[in-house]
Parts: C-alpha cells; sequence; structure tokens
DNA sequence: AACTACTGCAACCGCCGATTG
DNA sequence: TCAATCGGCGGTTGCAGTAGT
C-alpha cells in the first residue's frame, strides 16, 4: 500500500526558499518551537508542505549548522564513519552535531567519492584509499548499499548487537581519525546562526531588488555570502540541543526578527535554562564531549546497556 | 564575448518505521 | 488489530555559478 502524497500538489509551491518564507518559518518555529510540522504551513500561511518546511528547518535554518568547507578533520570523521557505517548519513551527522546529513552526503558526493576513487587508483594501499568501496570486516554495514534500506531487517538483538559493533568500530576508527587532537580546528572553527544564513539569503535576495545601500547596511553580517560569526556553535548545539535529537526540552533559544522585508535585521540569542550544561570553554567542550562518550569505555558499556 | 562542460548544493521524491485513533 | 498519518531518511534531480575552450 503506497502513501499518498503528504500535500497536494496543487497550491504548493516548490522550489528555492524566499527571505520571506524563511522569516515566517523562523518565527513560527521560534514560538512553537520545532516539531509537528503538519501544522506549519496551515499556521504560518507557508504554500509549502510540511516536509519542505522541516527540511528547510533541518538543513538550513536551524541554529548552529556549520557552513562552508569542511576541515581535514571532519572530512576524515566522514571517510571512516562511511566506512564503518555505509551510507547512513543521519548517524554520521550525529557525530558532526554542526553538519547536516544533507551537507555530509552531498560533501560526500561531490567531494570525496572522487577523491577516494583517484586515491584509490593512484595508490591502493593507502589506508583512506582501501576504505573505499572495502568497509571494515569488522563492520555489518555496505558503503555502497544503505544499510538501512537494502537489508533485511534484523531483529532487536541482532539489531543491538549490530549497532554495539557499529559504535565500538567508531570509536576505535575515531580514535584513530582525531589522533593528534585537533586543536587548529577546533580553536578556529566559524559558525553561522540561522540569522546569518538569513540575512545572507537576504543579501542575495536584494541584490536582484531595487536597494538603497542604507538597506544594505542593515544587515546584521557585514561579510558576504561566506560570513559566519564566530559562535560558540557546538556548545550552542549542546545548549539547543538541536542537532543531537535529545535534551533541547530545558534550553530555549530566542531569535528576534524586526523591519520590512528589504531592511529586516536578524538577531540571535540564546540563553540556557535550568538543566542546560554551562559550558564555559565552548571550543574544549565541544568535540570533546562526544569524543569523550566515544571512547570513554563506561559510558560506552553504559550506553548500550551492558 | 559566447558557448559548453562541469561542479556544488538546495530541494524534491519515494520509501520506511513509528505513532495514533 | 489495522489503516491512516506523520516524521525521518537516503537517493536523486534541477539549477545557478564557475571554469574551460
Amino acid at each position: 500500500m503506497g502513501r499518498p502524497p503528504c500535500c497536494d500538489k496543487a497550491g504548493v509551491k516548490k522550489g528555492p526558499w524566499t527571505p520571506e518564507e524563511d522569516i515566517l518559518l523562523v518565527s513560527y518555529i521560534q514560538e512553537h518551537g520545532p516539531g509537528n510540522w503538519r501544522a506549519v504551513p496551515t499556521h504560518t500561511g507557508l504554500l509549502r508542505c510540511s516536509k519542505s518546511c522541516r527540511l528547510r528547518w533541518t538543513n538550513y535554518l536551524r541554529p548552529g549548522i556549520k557552513r562552508g568547507n569542511f576541515t581535514d578533520h571532519e572530512e576524515k570523521m566522514i571517510i571512516h564513519l562511511q566506512a564503518l557505517l555505509g551510507n547512513r548519513w543521519a548517524a554520521i551527522a550525529s557525530y558532526l552535531p554542526e553538519r547536516t546529513d544533507n551537507d555530509i552526503k552531498n560533501y560526500w558526493n561531490t567531494h570525496l567519492k572522487k577523491k577516494l576513487t583517484m586515491m584509490n587508483n593512484s595508490d591502493s594501499s593507502s589506508p583512506s584509499a582501501s576504505l573505499v568501496g572495502s568497509p571494515s570486516p569488522s563492520s555489518s554495514a555496505d558503503s555502497s548499499i544503505s544499510p538501512s534500506k537494502k537489508s533485511t531487517k534484523p531483529s532487536r538483538g541482532q539489531w543491538e548487537r549490530r549497532l554495539q559493533s557499529d559504535i565500538h568500530t567508531a570509536r576505535r576508527a575515531l580514535s584513530h581519525a582525531i589522533s593528534p587532537p585537533p586543536t587548529a580546528s577546533s580553536s578556529s572553527s566559524t559558525y553561522a546562526s540561522s540569522a546569518d544564513n538569513i540575512a545572507r539569503l537576504l543579501k542575495g535576495w536584494m541584490k536582484n531588488k531595487p536597494t538603497s545601500n542604507e538597506s544594505a547596511e542593515s544587515m546584521p553580517t557585514s561579510g558576504g555570502v561566506d560570513s559566519v560569526v564566530e559562535l560558540p556553535g557546538r556548545a550552542l548545539n549542546a545548549l539547543l540541543g538541536f542537532g543531537s535529537g535529545d535534551g533541547a526540552s530545558n534550553c530555549s533559544y530566542d531569535l528576534s526578527l524586526s523591519g520590512s522585508p528589504a531592511t529586516t535585521t536578524a538577531t540571535t540569542s540564546f540563553k540556557a535554562e535550568e538543566g542546560c550544561e554551562d559550558v564555559s570553554d565552548p571550543d574544549e567542550a565541544s568535540l570533546s564531549l562526544l569524543e569523550k562518550w566515544l571512547l570513554d569505555e563506561g559510558t560506552f558499556l553504559t550506553a548500550v546497556g551492558n
């Protein structure tokens, strides 16, 4: 039995999102929080289907998303995790909270696959190259076939063992991938907030509209297309819980928007409420928390249940 | 300068599992 | 119990921008 489309084709807008739509969506989520996507088009008046709204939020507007070039460290992690987990981009993205699965998927398809294929051709003995198309024997995942979709459904016990195995293998791979510690990348990381994303969009949008210098100057950031602000993005994720899928209940964010579309300014302010972890050194806390979790045997055993 | 080929990425499509009534 | 619905995921496509000729 096939599922009908999530929304009827007629009257549903498709294609690129406009800044106005983004603002509507962000404003709504600011008020109601992410979730209940079905209600979003109805309440916002957006002529978009719920899926499209969710996708736009998770892939582009969500706070704490890091945009721009992937670091060597991120690249390494993706290569290792892809070899271990296969094309489970959401799972891989969970190890890189500031990257979206779509971003990682795109980066893999456009950069890494090609790069590693070339490396494979030129040097088949290279460690990275050997990962392409030949996952670790300890992994049950096939990098060319999405296990979650293509393989037969494992039983709960099998699934747990597989997960356990995956996590264990990933931990080992990560311990290899992340050494030496990425001090340079973590200290120089830059992140774009959702407001910046919108601002960037607005800027691009305004290029195609009759605008004054004044309105251009009202943009919240002045760094151009790749403008990013120094934000403790990972700590932001820790505070907000976005991207990790949990821990969001005790945290909130406040995104203020003002002005007409042409002169809209957007600012974000984030507040940690009770229960949120106070990360005094965001860059330090950031990935090291994840790595600690992955590498810490005690946590690992607790997490997998025995 | 004009045309073509290539690249990168945002967005869509279709399927699946979980949830709900 | 079962069908309808929803949210999520991975694969794929379309298009804008860029590089090459």
